[in-house]
DNA sequence: ACGCCCTTGTGAAAGGGTGAACAAAGTGGG
DNA sequence: CCCACTTTGTTCACCCTTTCACAAGGGCGT
């Protein structure tokens, strides 16, 4: 079947590498923009916020696309990778909850020039359902099922309050959506073939507390074990 | 110094505990709201959505505040991870850019009660500065300096667009702030004590899209490989 | 055509995180 | 008071990830 003898790609790539990808991406379109043709890895590594052997390493797992004493042809890789994370086909995405947070979502550029197309945004609230938000007219809920078979959706996007978060995330998974995005504060409950991915802002803020505490807490050469033992 | 003998806390707490932490607290505060007193690391872990060896050893990092045949203490837990995190202080947290995201930022309940406190929103447009959202009177990015200072600001939340986030970035550090939460899609640069944590929505998209490639190449049983090679 | 210099790709080692499995410790019933 | 049962805290082996260091490979000037 294979005939070339010389491939590399193992076909694992380690998810900590997928992980970095979308990072390199940007880095190198940035770079396209600004025409420039050829980068280094470690060029590329500082403008990407990694340092040039991980950069290295990763790029490796996808093939052999750089060419030693010169360093990695701006277009072609980024063609690779696009490639390789999918974004060379289109991903239609449904968006569920048009508060803020969904608008906001739908009025992000950086979706579009990546493969992914805002399809649909669905939401319960009579008093939006029908205005328009990012060139789509919000629809209601109910249309989510119809919604996701005609529109081929393979990506659903919850960003809904937390109560609304898991009846969502079923119905999705009841009409065939196999990758979720879940912007609501909840763990969600999926079949073992569904993939989630959360994105949690309190989260966060939550452990930049915890190093900030730890910075002004060495500042002052406090000891607060012993401080607050019982 | 120390006089008691037996203190389990290493104040080396892992960094993937710590991103676990707030994931606890949050399913500890749910059991909290329903008036249950204690849960065993198998139901916690349930509801956090790990598995129940991974959440005992996070907590042994903490210390020993489970109680063996029984369980956790709930409320006691709660106060000891929040503590952990520095939740018991009040962290007062200024947002940049209030367009949808910000707003969606200013808007999102989950701070108020984790110790957040949102003390100021700026902005650079003439339409929004002034305008109220979120009972903040928006004010112009200009302030910036002074209302760190004033309001003693130790996080800033970057929501501006990709373009101004360096700038804004660079002026949050000049003033003194050490922890950024930023949602702009750009690699910041900082100086070696400032903490910056990233949240890229396209990002997100782009390792689910992976994913689902994989699926759905597994499922009509394609060698996109060799398809695709030159 | 040759040799110098630069950069990639990778092997090996070190570090950190995960999960299974078990001993220690506490509860409650008889 | 003792025993059976439950659940924690921890040990150990394994895996994934990161990092260092360097050999292999390709361009470029002479």
């Amino acid at each position: 079947m294979t005939s070339r003898p010389s491939r590399p790609r193992d076909r694992g790539i380690p998810e900590a590498t997928v992980a970095r990808l979308p990072l390199y991406l940007r880095a190198l379109q940035a770079l396209s923009e600004r025409g420039i043709p050829t980068v280094s890895s470690g060029e590329l590594a500082a403008a990407a916020g990694v340092n040039s052997a991980k950069l290295r390493k990763d790029l490796s797992h996808l093939g052999s696309y750089g060419t030693r004493g010169v360093g990695y042809d701006v277009e072609y890789l980024i063609y690779q990778i696009s490639r390789e994370l999918g974004l060379t086909q289109d991903w239609a995405v449904a968006i569920i909850g048009v508060g803020n947070l969904g608008r906001a979502l739908a009025n992000y550029g950086g979706f579009g020039n990546r493969g992914f197309r805002i399809a649909a945004l669905l939401d319960e609230a009579p008093d939006v359902v029908g205005s328009e938000v990012a060139g789509l007219t919000v629809r209601h809920i109910d249309h989510l099922e119809s919604v996701v078979r005609s529109e081929k959706i393979a990506i659903g996007v919850i960003a809904t309050p937390a109560s609304a978060a898991q009846r969502v995330c079923d119905r999705f998974v009841a009409a065939g959506v196999t990758s979720i995005l879940n912007f609501a504060p909840v763990v969600l409950n999926v079949p073992e073939h569904v993939d989630v991915r959360k994105v949690d802002l309190s989260i966060e803020l939550q452990i930049l507390a915890f190093h900030e505490q730890r910075k002004s807490a060495r500042d002052q050469g406090k000891d607060w074990v012993d401080v607050l033992e019982a």
